[in-house]
DNA sequence: TACTTTAATGCAACTTAGTTGCATTAACAA
DNA sequence: TTGTTAATGCAACTAAGTTGCATTAAAGTA
């Protein structure tokens, strides 16, 4: 699915702020933030920001909150969990699926606190 | 473990801002927001986060970020997973432990995002 | 293709959770 | 009791995200 059909098939119009957005985070390989895309896309924030409610609300997209007090924005499909690290804010996402049931609930995203690789590493040094 | 020694023995000084925080989140069943807590405490809300500041450098508490924008304190001890509901932003303790295990990281908290018990009822009807 | 409707956009002003500077006050060790 | 240092309150600030409004552009229709 190309990013002009992911838009079009949800019933909203085709822009290039929109294009352009999800261009962007289709080729990311974590989630990313306004901060981190805004030299790359040429609209105005409240531009970005409007799409990005609508494209949460057709699920294109999906987005956390992070320690650094920004929100994250990535292609839903494929979903896996993500790590947030506390020390030093660093985003990841996990590869291995990690199996939790919890009847009752939907559960549509799993994010895991805690110290990354590297800071435990640099820890110990 | 009382609230007063939980200050003094990590060297923080004994002070009626902090007792009244603690106080406050060792009584509570859920992470509460600043928001939540204000009218309950009574200093200034740079106190308040100057303390938050120290509680966490301390691990007497520790913190997550809500769909909300707000971010929600607990004491550390006895760590649970929590849940956040995308629909309503509430905030819930899981019970049940869940058997994360990823090598190579240390996992302080995991949280669960999706739809709870109530909004899954709520959207059926 | 030109026309029409409605939604998307840019800009600037706004909101609000959280932070900072600074003068004052209180904890606590000697 | 006093002196040192950290904690506090107040007010001003920061920054991610939101909103109002006038303008523009998407896309359905003739």
């Amino acid at each position: 699915m190309n990013i002009e059909n992911l838009i079009k098939n949800k019933n909203l119009k085709l822009t290039n702020a929109r294009v352009e957005i999800l261009e962007k985070l289709a080729h990311a390989t974590k989630p990313l933030s306004y901060d981190e895309l805004k030299n790359s896309i040429s609209m105005d924030k409240a531009t970005f920001y409007r799409n990005i409610v609508k494209f949460e609300e057709s699920m294109i997209i999906n987005s956390l909150e992070s320690t650094d007090k920004k929100r994250y924005f990535e292609i839903t499909g494929s979903q896996h969990p993500h790590f947030i690290c506390t020390t030093c804010d660093k985003i990841e996402c996990i590869k291995e699926s990690l199996e939790i049931n919890l009847s009752g609930y939907i559960v549509e995203n799993i994010i895991l606190k805690g110290r990354c690789k590297e800071c435990i590493t640099s820890l110990l040094n």
